[in-house]
DNA sequence: CAAAAAATATACCGATTGGTATTTATAGAA
DNA sequence: TTCTATAAATACCAATCGGTATATTTTTTG
């Protein structure tokens, strides 16, 4: 699947979208213009409204771009181990593997997106909303598997414990990023880890 | 100190900044012009450039009134407490005390700054990193001395404790805010209580 | 290689942006 | 209560905003 695989508009596209992606990471939504497209593209405006049906729809498509970043390398991990536990234990060690460029293009798209979208723009927030919530499943759904295998406590919340996950990804990247002080992600996915032993069947 | 102790000058600053702050909190610094704040002050352009140089001015009032408002009922409950326990253990419960305001004003405000300051305005910026420094050198500062009080187990990383505390409430904000879930910042506070409890020497 | 189709660039639009001089209204001191 | 200082409103500015119609290239297809 090259790039030639596609015809122009599709490529021109995509490449819009990886220009795009980092700029709305880190300028966000309204801070974002449609001059900033062009100079990080290097196109004109014509030509990204020929691809696109508005600044909207670059902004969606950017996001997705960056989330996926995200669920490829998460993804990749947790079809690598093979037990519950060990599916668990994927999302801090990629997080791990990836903080560093996460970090480079702005921070995490889920909390900079969500931070700034909720009131301007319904589509992105939408989008947000859903990578959330497939974010969280995903947690629930492996630790109840671990519980029914006898992996994980019966006792444990899986809800409870998913949230406190994605809550401490979340504050770690964003403190992260604002302070410049890599300890604070580093110190969550700590954290993380803890709380995913501290379920374990022992 | 009643509104008639002031001026009008500095009755009118305060008016603006007390309007203007839940409309940054909520649209982000890019997201709220001008014509933003005077229809949330009712007042006009001129009105409010006779109070303020400019717009980053107004946003960084605006910014630390909302910080005040958390600092104020954080500090009220340390003071109360007369241990180091129950000073760190007065943070959660500040946070129980106010998270439904704090989420009905567009969310925390020191996350939600930090996610659109960065690349945006310098003095909003270094405005957010005082306000988390602060917050830091607080936690690391009881934690110490309950160390030394012996209330608090002396393998403890403070640093490490402090940064986990503060990801885990913003991160929990920012989730609870987008998803309109408040389970999201309230396990992530029950999970700070853990935490405290479990650096407690028994 | 030529013609048709599609993609990109140019030039423009009204609306809004942050900001400022200037005028009018109001507050505070005598 | 009058005068003066100051605060707020009005009217304006150039620049930029997101978006579009049209012209010009560049692909793609026969």
């Amino acid at each position: 699947m090259r790039y030639s695989d596609f015809n122009k508009a599709e490529r021109t596209r995509r490449f819009i979208i990886e220009k795009a992606a980092p700029v709305f990471n880190r300028k966000g939504y309204a801070g974002t213009s449609l001059s900033d497209l062009t100079t990080a593209t290097g196109l004109t405006k014509g030509s990204i409204y020929g691809n696109f049906k508005n600044k909207d729809e670059v902004a969606v498509s950017a996001f997705e771009h960056n989330f996926g970043f995200i669920v490829k390398n998460l993804l990749f991990n947790i079809k690598k181990a093979d037990t519950p536990l060990g599916k668990l234990r994927a999302y801090p060690m990629t997080y791990r593997n990836i903080y560093k460029t996460v970090l480079a293009n702005g921070g995490c798209p889920v909390l900079n997106t969500a931070a700034d979208a909720d009131d301007l723009n319904k589509d992105l927030h939408a989008s947000v909303l859903k990578g959330i919530a497939q974010w969280k499943t995903g947690l629930i759904q492996i630790i109840e598997k671990g519980k029914v295998r006898g992996e994980i406590t019966a006792e444990t919340n899986a809800q409870r414990v998913a949230e406190i996950i994605i809550s401490l990804v979340e504050g770690g990247f964003a403190m992260a990023k604002t302070t410049g002080e890599e300890g604070f992600i580093l110190n969550a996915l700590d954290e993380v880890e803890r709380i995913i032993e501290s379920i374990a069947r022992a």
